[in-house]
DNA sequence: TCTAAACGATGACGCTGCGTCAACCGCAAG
DNA sequence: CTTGCGGTTGACGCAGCGTCATCGTTTAGA
């Protein structure tokens, strides 16, 4: 079955300008312009539209979400599968919300204390998880290696050298973290060293440092289990959990 | 408590220039500026600071929440139980788009067959449920009936004249209503220009009609309780019910 | 006390992803 | 042929900031 821009802006929900936009930015081509000079839109259109609805629900941009699903090693099963996972944490984000909503009620109604900071749980969450999520290597492995080499690089809107120079702060992180984890102590000298690397590291995605937000994401690695797989594969079993103790411990001095 | 800039930005997850440009528009301002011009944020702008992240949270654009918030008739309160309903909306949406995401992995499994249209489900319905939920009479009722009236407006883009049009086809619409339910016939001639003039109603937000879009949305009007009530108070008991199948039987034809 | 770093300010330019409009061609039915 | 609906390209504008430059203020440590 084939389709105009009016029937698949229909079929998929979005507008006519849409299309025509995600054709002259190379997002989306036709399969064909006809004798009339009608675009012309195919199946394979179609899935391709679903992956880029997929990608715009979960904020990726037009760019990136371009670099992604035209790199040789897409896999489009494997991204519906992320895609269903980022859902996933969406949704939880939401009931994040639905928490905070319900409490602010109650303290109006005088039922319970709300600290100015609980007032805004969901959201600040949403920004660590997010920059983390977006900015981390996981989205790496989760789309595909390659793919999003170049799209990761403008994610984090960093030249070659600074990007040259974050690799090289992981690195020397990884390193620290595996000395450190040797010595069992995560209040030692060495894995304060590591958490400062690891503060370091983060300077190159956050504009603002503060150690709440730090704590917070330490907290994600050993609570999102594709966190504590990306470390422990990394540098071995527990390390997820051996440098949340340790930037845990350094944001509390 | 006070916060200055910085402090404000980082205790809510926003950027300080998203509380300077909130400045500026006059959507937050600082309770005082100090004498060497800092601004100065105090209890008060915390909590309204609070319901404009949950408000664009729910993806509605600055100029209406200013309008909302700084309303004579705002009630905090019953705000934060209209974002409650409107988040659990949104959470139904996601799992919508779950589904979608499973039985696409499935269709690729060959394990199910997809058709384009089911691709799409919860994108589509997203639009829908958004314009609707927007543009209705429903948000006037929950966020307070004059606070909304120049949002609404604005909402739907309409000038003056083209607003009083869709009222007066809304009432034409409850008018013709009220009388095809004393038939009993939710397919005769009386049901079908009801239903036309639902259709009418409809052109003035949608700016592309499709039968299959208007059946999607008679059904949210018998499936979501408030689109229901909203009838049945304004007609009688059992008005969206009828209407939902007058609609089925003229988007049949 | 001095200094450096971090805080704050304003002004201005630019970006993303379309929405809207104008002008014009193609298609189908009456 | 006419009309209404479909399509096209080109161009301007908008919302909501991100970024940068320049300069004043505050804070903590030497």
């Amino acid at each position: 079955m084939t389709y105009t821009v009016h029937k698949l802006a229909e079929l998929a929900g979005v507008s006519k300008r849409t299309l025509r936009y995600y054709d002259q930015i190379g997002l989306l081509h036709p399969a064909e312009i006809n004798a009339s000079g009608y675009r012309i839109y195919t199946e394979k259109e179609v899935d391709l539209l679903q992956q880029i609805l997929f990608f715009r629900e979960l904020d990726v941009d037009l760019d990136t979400i371009k670099s992604i699903i035209y790199s040789a090693d897409f896999d489009r099963k494997k991204a519906l599968e992320e895609h269903r996972d980022r859902l996933l944490d969406k949704q939880e984000h939401i009931r994040m919300l639905l928490e905070n909503v319900e409490k602010s009620i109650q303290a109006m109604e005088r039922k319970v204390e709300m600290t100015d900071n609980e007032k805004f749980i969901g959201f600040k969450e949403e920004k660590i998880a997010e920059n983390e999520a977006n900015y981390g290597e996981e989205i790496r492995e989760a789309y595909g290696k390659e793919a999003v080499e170049v799209a990761n690089q403008k994610f984090r809107g960093l030249n070659e050298e600074q990007y040259r120079k974050m690799e090289a702060v992981e690195q020397r992180l990884f390193e620290k973290l595996k000395r450190a984890m040797q010595g069992g102590d995560p209040t030692s000298p060495g894995a304060m060293q590591t958490a400062e690397l690891h503060r370091e590291w983060l300077s190159f995605n956050w504009s603002a440092y503060s150690k709440e937000a730090h704590a917070g994401l330490a907290e994600m690695y050993v609570h999102d289990e594709r966190f504590t797989a990306y470390y422990d594969n990394k540098i071995g079993e527990g390390a997820a959990q051996f440098l949340r103790d340790s930037i845990r411990h350094y944001t509390m001095q």
